[in-house]
RNA sequence: GGGGGAUUAGCUCAGUUGGUUAGAGCGUCUGCUUGACAUGCAGAAGGUCACUGGUUCGAGUCCAGUAUCUCCCACCA
């Protein structure tokens, strides 16, 4: 017997290592069918989970069951991201809790650490995604520094540089100075800042009074500047052509020259520049040939240059002011709003910095895979993001890939003491034009980007630049699911590298979801401590809970709003459903030889002779929603499928046909009650295997409850429903009438206990009930349904009458035409009035809205037939409730 | 500065190509420990679909504008 109670703990902690070590989420290229392929995005290896995690791998895990029931070849690749920065920032927190450095290790030593860090907490991650159900194919999980995968990297990194597609320049960078290392652009944060524009006054040399006030934000950077610039029309400064000016604190001379860049009506219209700490002064030195001085050193602190050698930057900035102040240079300060770009890893404000680096040319890069998209080979959903994409895809700027940190791949470029400079997979014994041996040669000391190995993942995983079974059966891989905050550091890049390195798109669909906020709807963060801990969800509610809800809740359209209470729904739903199946066994059981295993493969036989039009509606609702989640999950459409599919089973199957299953498994027919039986085994099986894509466990504890399959079998690997056949459905003489006739039925259950919730009548009292049927055909099908009927709306007697009873009595107005409740003792016939008035009007609205209609010459001639006889039906109909209605209130 | 998104019941959100009386969950109110389920059942209240105009026989849905909120991109010192 099912317990009384639902353990998901237990439950769920039974079901994962037993999937996982009978091979449940391993599929092979060798056993051939239609291969679909997930690769997951790969979280940090330092990485704890979130929700925004529960959320993607809800979202592919849905995808991947559905499709693995469906029959097709699964493969969802899993694996972790080496996380450069981040790892080795967590490593260094480490080694400084001991009081060290990494410089104190060296680079080898320290990498070892960071392994050996590795190995122990770097499966925090995989663990845990293990509690969410994920049906990965931990067989193939990948790492981005593994042995292939570093391989990929090398062999794409001198390909591209043999290409002449990587390169190495003196540019102005965004530079990280707690992390010392170089950032691409979209690593940097650009937040408001509440800074100030101080006013300088540069005097101009050879000129007693003259000078030019600058406006700056960065006063800690004056020493470093080369020039000052004007913009060639304004008239003010035309004067200070071939001029030089004095630049303050330093007793240099700058010149000043003329630059569109300016704008003439910001500040004073004159800009310092300092070419080597900021971009567009970078570009503005580029144009006029001025000298580059750098006056900070990688630490953030100023350098000797600066002559404040030492000082950290915004002490400088302090120190700076007050020198200016002193000198009579400053003029005024006025606070000023700008934006300043942090670290995206640690928050530290981020300096433009001249250093060399290596870049990757994108324009080339880009163009298949902004075809790709533009001729629909990629489709990215919601499609509104192409638009997004394209943009950042034809501004495309190249890419910084090279980072000054030890923990990553490192930048296979070897120089050799003869100037030689060449890229090599593998590390060289001699160089390959002098013959030098490796005493001679040294390697790049930076390593790569992170996203340099992650934009390989769709193929590296798969044992790329090896030419693989896998490799050719699941690439290109079907569906990318992600979060649209990284379109442009991933999605984008790994289009750009599938069609370079493979020559083929690594994903037919791109599909982004929203940002899982907190219930005020701000990003969820450490720092504001919001974050909902999807493993404290588990504890509280159960995995399937957690996936469910957020199934239930998520739009592909907007950004998700949680708070732990919205896991109450699929609680819940987990609970109805284990409650159903105990109703169903408790019944199975009372038939005797009753077996499930005869209910799991959508061969129902059932005899018409025996079919209550209640059985046929519930098969027709079957059929829906077997329809309804096809489509949906088609097109992605997670929430829709969770929608139905709740729906279903709760209000269709549990609320009303249980119910009404109620009678007939009481009843005295036994061959009746074997086929009622054998009716919901059928359906309830269709449920939980239409639901297992979102509650895996949960559906997977029950269908071995009751015994759907053998021990060692899997609802995982059961056939997903798609309906009953046109064959059967003929057979059962499933129509639309017998929908509306149930439908109509249902109404009048509802109206009637509606009624006598109105007129006060205690809920255990079984009372008379008069109907008065709208048409003769509906009082004989009613008269079938009678015993249910009055089971429904506790009735002690149903009695069909001809004509309105004379006695004033609480009365409805339904489809199924008038309900009256003959209650002994007085009604109320005014307040009857008043309501039967209400009702009058309400329904004379609607006719006069639908005789406005046609009685509208437009109307007619152009609305589809369908409708404007729609209108007409509808206002017979109302015409004779209204008239009903007011014969019953002349009647009171 | 450029671009996107949102605005529907007290709250969180659905609403597919325009077509009967706009839906759900939560919350609220009333009543139920009825033989699967109080993590439940039955019933009820609650909406000028942000605003203005347009297209249309017909608009929550399409178009334009306004307002508020939000996100992304961008080199204004």
């Amino acid at each position: 017997m099912m317990d009384k109670h639902y353990d998901p703990k237990a439950v769920e902690a039974k079901w994962y290592p037993r999937w996982e070590a009978q091979g449940c989420f391993h599929d092979d290229p060798a056993s051939g069918g239609k291969p679909y392929a997930v690769v997951i995005p790969p979280p940090n290896v330092t990485g704890i989970l979130h929700m925004g995690h529960a959320l993607n791998q809800t979202i592919q895990d849905v995808l991947v069951r559905w499709h693995r029931m469906c029959g097709d070849n699964t493969c969802w690749m899993p694996g972790t991201d080496h996380a450069g920065i981040a790892t080795q920032n967590v490593v260094e927190k480490a080694l400084r809790k001991e009081g060290k450095r990494r410089q104190d290790l060296g680079r080898e030593a320290f990498i070892e650490r960071v392994w050996e860090w590795r190995k122990e907490y770097g499966g925090t991650i995989v663990r845990q995604q293990r509690k969410l159900g994920n049906s990965t194919d931990w067989t193939r999980e990948r790492f981005t520094m593994d042995e292939g995968l570093s391989a990929a990297v090398a062999k794409v990194f001198c390909d591209l540089y043999n290409k002449g597609l990587i390169y190495r320049g003196n540019y102005i960078v965004n530079w990280c100075p707690r992390c010392g290392t170089a950032l691409a652009d979209d690593e940097v944060e650009h937040e408001p800042n509440n800074g100030n524009l101080w006013y300088v006054r540069y005097p101009v040399v050879g000129s007693e009074n003259d000078y030019v006030t600058v406006a700056t934000t960065r006063p800690e950077t004056l020493p470093g500047d080369t020039a000052v610039a004007v913009n060639p029309k304004d008239e003010r400064y035309a004067h200070l052509k071939g001029k030089k000016v004095l630049l303050p604190l330093t007793g240099r001379e700058i010149p000043v020259v003329f630059d569109d860049y300016v704008e003439k009506e910001f500040g004073t219209g004159v800009v310092k520049i300092t070419p080597a700490h900021d971009a567009n002064d970078f570009a503005v030195g580029q144009r006029h040939n001025l000298p580059q001085v750098d006056v900070m050193n990688d630490d953030g602190t100023m350098n000797a240059r600066s002559g404040y050698e030492g000082m950290d930057r915004f002490e400088c900035r302090k120190a700076i002011v007050e020198d200016l102040e002193k000198g009579g240079y400053l003029v005024k300060i006025e606070p000023y709003q700008n934006q300043i770009g942090h670290c995206y890893r640690c928050h530290t404000v981020v300096d433009s910095r001249l250093s060399k680096q290596w870049f990757v040319k994108m324009k080339p890069l880009a163009q298949p895979a902004i075809e790709a998209v533009r001729k629909g080979e990629v489709s990215i959903l919601p499609k509104r993001w192409e638009s997004v994409y394209f943009n950042w895809m034809e501004n495309i700027r190249d890419w910084c890939i090279s980072r000054q940190i030890w923990w990553g791949h490192r930048i296979p470029v070897y120089t050799c003491a003869c100037g030689h400079e060449w890229a090599s997979p593998t590390a060289p014994d001699s160089c390959p034009k002098c013959g030098a041996g490796t005493t001679a040669i040294t390697q790049d000391p930076d390593v790569l980007d992170t996203w340099f190995s992650s934009w390989l993942w769709p193929f590296s995983t798969f044992g790329w630049p090896k030419k693989t079974a896998e490799l050719d059966f699941y690439y290109p891989t079907a569906d990318l699911v992600t979060g649209a905050d990284i379109l442009f550091f991933w999605v984008a890049r790994m289009m750009m590298a599938g069609y370079e390195f493979m020559g083929k798109a690594p994903f037919k669909n791109i599909i982004l979801h929203g940002i899982v906020r907190d219930a005020q709807g701000r990003k969820m963060s450490k720092s504001l401590g919001n974050s909902l801990d999807p493993l404290e969800v588990i504890n509280q509610y159960s995995a399937d809970a957690l996936r469910f809800s957020l199934a239930l809740i998520t739009s592909m359209e907007t950004d998700t709003k949680v708070d732990m209470s919205k896991f109450e729904i699929g609680r819940n739903f987990g609970t109805k459903l284990w409650n159903a199946a105990r109703f169903l066994q408790m019944n199975a059981e009372k038939l005797g030889d009753f077996s499930f295993a005869d209910y799991a493969n959508d061969t129902l036989v059932l005899d018409a002779s025996l079919l209550h039009d209640d059985d046929r509606h519930l098969l027709l609702k079957t059929n829906h929603v077997c329809a309804a989640m096809e489509a949906a999950l088609k097109k992605y459409r997670i929430q829709e499928g969770a929608l139905a599919i709740y729906d279903f089973a709760w209000v269709d199957f549990c609320d009303w046909y249980l119910e009404y299953a109620k009678g007939d498994l009481n009843a005295e027919d036994a061959a009746r009650r074997r086929q009622v039986m054998a009716l919901l085994a059928d359906v309830y099986g269709k449920i939980l295997r239409l639901l297992h894509p979102y509650m895996p466990f949960v559906t997977e504890e029950i269908w071995h409850q009751l015994g759907y399959c053998s021990e060692e079998a899997s609802i995982m690997r059961a056939p997903y429903p798609t309906g009953y056949t046109t064959g059967q459905q003929t057979a059962w003489g499933l129509s639309e009438e017998v929908l509306a006739y149930v439908e109509t039925k249902r109404e009048l259950i509802t109206g009637t206990r509606s009624l006598r919730a109105e007129a006060n009548v205690p809920p255990a009292l079984a009372v008379n009930v008069l109907l008065h049927p709208a048409n003769s055909s509906l009082e004989a099908k009613l008269s079938r349904d009678i015993d249910s009927l009055k089971a429904a709306i506790r009735a002690e007697a149903i009695t069909f009458i001809t004509e309105a009873p004379a006695k004033a009595m609480p009365s409805k107005l339904l489809t199924a035409g008038m309900v009256y409740l003959p209650l002994e003792g007085l009604i109320d016939t005014k307040a009857e009035a008043e309501k039967l008035e209400k009702e009058i009007v309400k329904l004379q609205g609607f006719l006069k809205g639908i005789n406005a209609k046609l009685s509208n010459e437009a109307f007619v001639s152009k609305a589809p037939e369908a409708i404007i006889q729609n209108q007409r039906d509808r206002k017979v109909e109302l015409e004779a409730q209204i008239a009903a209605l007011e014969a019953r209130k002349s009647a009171l």
